[in-house]
DNA sequence: CTCCTTTATGACACCCTTGTCATATCCAGT
DNA sequence: ACTGGATATGACAAGGGTGTCATAAAGGAG
């Protein structure tokens, strides 16, 4: 646990600290980060940070929960609570607070990104998909059925799956090449086609 | 560069130190594996270790080389070259062999994945998508489309990024689970969900 | 000014890593 | 049996990492 020491420290010295976290949790995953280039990044001697958090895990996991903390505050304005659009707008608005999330703050989604990477079991357990969000998926995907708006016959699970996987994967790859210019453009192209399908229109009564 | 000495080496001793490169790199990323561990696994000497390969890169690469070597041959009498089905079967038919390539070496489609986790960039120039491969399926689409089996409107690359994205995505999840029963229906319908579209008929006049 | 609690410090022990190199061993050809 | 090149070896240097701890400094209360 994050100790009151640390809790009391005057708030300049805690924002050295916590910047040099952030820059050094940025660069490298959790197994690679230094305890050593941190100190030293923020100034601080070694003996002073195990004054503050037990050890490396404890100061990540800190980290971590500071970042969904401002997430939390920068969302709390854009998210709308009851949708009124399809699944396909609401996938469109995550993957546009997505970006909104990586311009603001970049090196929080590098953060993020690290830890997907990671392969420790300390982080495989933390990475897990949230089954809440996606029971919310599956949820707009049967009421867009009830709505007419979706086929009865498509299974809810794997098409929430399909977006899902599809939205991940333009987000990666977008933020390697930084630039996410067209992207939304490019997403709504996509779920276009899933609407309608591949299919040549004489060739539908398959 | 791997030296002659490694070349000329008995096959037994050769046999144990290339397990032991397999076990090390498939329990570990190429920034984490590490040498000490190999030699003792490969009851082999630090110093002999140095004599057969320049560094930890070397063995690496060399290690990499041989894989794709065991899978060229394993796919040789698999792969068909002149596809005379849809760009969808063919999709399949990469899952189905990649499938085959998880059962049959699991190790190292292990080894494959974690280098996809590393973020060193040594590994990360090395992991860039295969523009050829790309281009093939581009290619595949614009036939399909010629032969009227997918619309004229659609965008290859577009709709090759979301083939290729879903398999993807679905084949770390079931490597993750360690579980590949019913993975070639579930892709199935997905690609029927994208052949057919999302959208009810009476809604398709749009 | 003193006393006591809180905070700061860096040397330390111990672990690990990589790559080198002098030396020992092996083995084949004479 | 001897000899020279090929091969094997592990100690070593140099660097990195973590977590601890005795000690120093600081700060507030009496």
């Amino acid at each position: 646990m994050v100790t009151s020491t640390f809790q009391r420290l005057d708030e300049e010295k805690k924002k050295r600290l916590m910047d040099a976290l952030i820059h050094e949790f940025s660069e490298h995953t959790f197994s690679e980060a230094s305890i050593n280039r941190i100190v030293k990044d923020a100034n601080i001697s070694r003996g002073s940070f195990y004054q503050y958090f037990t050890d490396k895990e404890d100061c990540y996991l800190y980290l971590l929960q500071v970042i969904a903390q401002e997430k939390y505050i920068l969302f709390q304005g854009v998210v709308q609570q009851t949708p009124h659009d399809s699944v396909y707008d609401e996938y469109l608005g995550m993957l546009d607070r997505s970006i909104l999330w990586m311009k603001e703050k970049p090196v929080y989604y590098k953060i993020g990104a690290l830890m997907d990477l990671d392969n420790s079991d300390f982080i495989r357990n933390m990475t897990k998909l949230n089954p809440q969000m996606m029971e919310y998926f599956h949820n707009l995907i049967r009421r867009d059925q009830e709505r007419g708006i979706i086929r009865k016959d498509i299974d809810p699970v794997t098409l929430s799956e399909m977006l899902f996987s599809i939205t991940r994967a333009m987000l990666t790859e977008h933020f390697y090449k930084q630039d996410f210019t067209g992207m939304i453009e490019k997403a709504r192209k996509i779920f276009a086609i899933i609407q309608t399908g591949t299919q040549p229109k004489e060739n539908n009564h398959v």
